[in-house]
DNA sequence: CGGTATGTTGATCTCAGTCAATCTGGGTGG
DNA sequence: CCACCCAGATTGACTGAGATCAACATACCG
């Protein structure tokens, strides 16, 4: 298995901004300086594997992590895509459940639990830092839920689509231009779908003047509005009834 | 909307066990007493709706819950269901997203956040088993969605007949028979399906001889070896290659 | 400028969603 | 205690979304 590479172990530096801004304030940053170790990793590269023992929590610095679990054979579904600010492999009885892998370069910062724990109960901004974070993640799983349980392909493209363009770092909103980090392969995994289906339904849209695809990777999105319609609607399979979708509103921010 | 019934606001009693094993230890519960509104609600009830501004956060001291998103006419996704212990209705910029219905009769202690929230950062102990709590449904809604992207109706309806044999007040281990509190519907809805084809999954399974159905809602697990085996397999759709599952371990507990 | 990995398109087949009909269990009133 | 009722559950028939298999096309790399 690749593993990271090692930049320097504690103390680190650079890259501290971005995660202040989700985790810490002031001073907090010097004590997290002297735990964490910043791997730097190459595209493809294992970060953990799922039923690996581990110590660690893993915060992205920079660059595109995928979290999965492989079923059989060689399927697996993404959990979820991390980046910069995020955080995943939380200990779980001390062994991991998911894997993560990188989906670009990517550096990312690793801590001993057995440092971070300790610090978490003395800080509690840290504390209630991680809590708010775990909670943003819980929502984001529920909204996932609702995408694979009640979505068609349509539905899950184009809410996989309007996520990505939230991400400053793969939308130009200027263009109007998305850049997908990731292949059809990944996207599909995401979807719980096939990499054919995921590419139809991307088909599907360019015909329906949606979008346009410059490249696979690079999708032009052309009329937004009507991209955020096709995230409701009937449900998978067949559809007992055929009229539009009702607007409904979801606050995405948590634990007030 | 059927509304809750306040059977005694703060201070209040009982059910403070189940509660404090979950969350509290020693003279915490004190603390908590003072905050909590005991509420008996009848079945069907609603504790809360989407998009419904709120103060409040929830735990459930008795009976069950089903948390789910409504899509459009009708149609609906259940979360989860939250039995005795669990919490939710996590504030989220002061809205719902979710919506909570009483399945069965259930006591549900109302605590407002904004009483919560201060004792919460007094209270380092009370923050990590909130952060524990949470951690914990983000681990399930984790594994629900690996459920909803790659099962097929027999994956899903195995794993959730697991689930519900975990939950002792449900299923007599003597007898190996499992009590389902909801109906088809339900179950439907939490798995991203409809009635009849939950339904139909039930008789393939009574035909496998792995359960044997004596109502509709009382179930004799007549083989728990090859049930937990149907919950790996090949995926949704035709299947791309045939052979049997590969056993997974996967923790369940959290945050070291 | 190939060569390989990735992406797209086409054809086919199956799972599961829908509609419709029938059955049943739990509750009610006589 | 029993006949009746009805929401819930099951079964059957049909159909379409989407998974698979199979070419073919294109992008990205050295």
């Amino acid at each position: 298995m690749d593993q990271g590479l090692v930049i320097h172990a504690p103390p680190f530096e650079g890259a501290v901004e971005r995660l202040s801004e989700n985790l810490l304030a002031g001073d907090q940053q010097d004590r997290l300086r002297n735990l964490a170790t910043l791997l730097q990793y190459r595209r493809g590269q294992t970060v953990y594997s799922q039923g690996e023992e581990t110590r660690y929590i893993h915060f992205i610095g920079s660059g595109i992590v995928r979290v999965f679990r492989s079923v059989e054979h060689g399927k697996r579904q993404i959990i979820s895509f991390r980046t910069a600010g995020d955080l995943c492999g939380l200990p779980e009885a001390g062994v991991h459940v998911n894997s993560a892998e990188t989906v670009s370069t990517a550096r990312i910062y690793r801590v001993a639990w057995q440092l971070f724990h300790p610090l978490m109960l003395a800080t509690p901004d840290l504390q209630l830092a991680l809590l708010r974070k775990v909670a943003a993640d819980f929502r984001q799983a529920q909204a996932r839920i609702m995408m694979l349980g009640q979505g068609n392909i349509f539905h899950r493209v184009a809410t996989f689509l309007v996520d990505m363009m939230a991400i400053t770092q793969f939308f130009d909103s200027e263009q109007s231009m998305l850049y997908l980090p990731m292949n059809r392969f990944d996207v599909a995994d995401y979807l719980g779908t096939c990499p054919e289906t995921a590419g139809r339904a991307f088909t599907k849209l360019e015909d329906m003047g949606i979008i346009r695809r410059i490249t696979p990777r690079r999708i032009e999105i052309i009329d937004t509005a009507r991209l955020r319609l096709m995230q409701r609607g009937p449900r998978r399979g067949q559809s007992r009834s055929g009229p539009p979708p009702a607007a409904l509103e979801l606050g995405v921010s948590l634990l007030g």
